[in-house]
DNA sequence: CGCATTTCCTGGTAGC
DNA sequence: TGCTACCAGGAAATGC
């Protein structure tokens, strides 16, 4: 399932490829009109400035007759795919463009596909309200411990929502309270204090070692080049149920939240009331690996 | 508004 | 072998 480092490896192969072509016609192939590939009949005739990324979705801004358009917004769900060359089935857009074409598959359609005016996220809830890039400078321990206190859900789950942070999605955010000795459960606002500031680092962290490795492919992901991302071998937590914590030797627990598979050590990540302060049994951000 | 639940969708797999 | 049931989950829609 692409998150942010899936998305930003595809997104560094896709910005060379792109830029300043001009899309010569985008076509449904195998797929329904409506909102999720909205406003492709207006794509003939703008060029691709860059590729931009926000959280999990990549931004094309487009222009026309040397002004600002409509931006592309893909967003690649669960399986979506971008290559250069045609998938084997499920395609559901074709974009021609001068000298080469685009191909979007998207087996399971959760993806999403389609033109807005510039900078218009009326129709994408989620990307209007994003919280701050992780990566970024305005990811602070004060801002993040501002947003956690905003909300009493399940702090897992709160990241999910991409409101308090960009781009974290179900196996970065199992990673991220791994580290950092955070109970998926917690109330986003009983996390401690002292561990605010080793949570805000490990989701740095996570997502930046992830990218380094080309990112996770569990299942469909794949970058442009059709390779498959090298991180999973360095999951501590997610898929790893039963198998013993890199850190305690615990078996890894699994349940449900949110109706999402969770996947946390019972003894790193105790549940409940305020242990004591201080380190997941030692060292939060760098687990031995190996 | 916040928060929980349901919906979308299809390939893979467990169980019989 | 072939069938049914269920699981995976990002974001939006829906229901309080």
């Amino acid at each position: 399932m692409p998150e942010l480092p899936e998305v930003e490896t595809v997104r560094r192969e896709l910005e060379p490829w792109l830029a300043g072509r001009e899309i010569l016609r985008a076509s449904l192939v195998d797929a329904e009109p409506g909102p999720k590939y909205a406003g492709l009949e207006r794509a003939a005739g703008q060029r691709i400035v860059g590729v931009r990324r926000r959280g999990k979705f990549l931004l094309l801004p487009l222009e026309a007759g040397g002004e600002r358009r409509d931006e592309l917004v893909i967003h690649l769900g669960m399986t979506g795919v971008v290559s250069a060359e045609p998938p084997p089935a499920h395609l559901r857009v074709r974009l021609d463009l001068d000298g080469s074409t685009l191909y979007f598959r998207d087996t399971r359609r959760f993806g999403r596909f389609l033109l807005v005016p510039a900078g218009d996220y009326r129709d994408l809830p989620t990307l209007n309200r994003m919280g701050p890039e992780p990566l970024g400078d305005e990811f602070t321990p004060d801002a993040f411990a501002r947003e956690l206190a905003r909300s009493a859900t399940p702090v897992k789950t709160y990241l999910l929502s991409q409101r308090p942070v960009a781009g974290v999605g179900n196996i970065y955010a199992d990673e991220a309270l791994w580290r950092a000795g955070v109970h998926p459960r917690t109330p986003a606002r009983e996390v401690p204090a002292a561990r605010v500031g080793p949570l805000r680092d490990a989701i740095r962290a996570v997502l930046a070692e992830s990218i380094a490795a080309m990112g996770t492919t569990l299942a469909d992901y794949r970058t442009v080049g059709g390779e498959q991302g090298g991180f999973g071998e360095h999951l501590d937590a997610y898929g790893r149920e039963e198998q013993p914590c890199r850190r305690c030797g615990t078996p890894i627990a699994k349940t449900t939240l949110g109706g999402r598979g969770t996947h946390y050590c019972p003894r790193c990540q105790p549940e409940g009331p305020a242990r004591e302060t201080g380190s997941p049994r030692r060292g939060a951000q760098s687990p031995a690996r190996g």
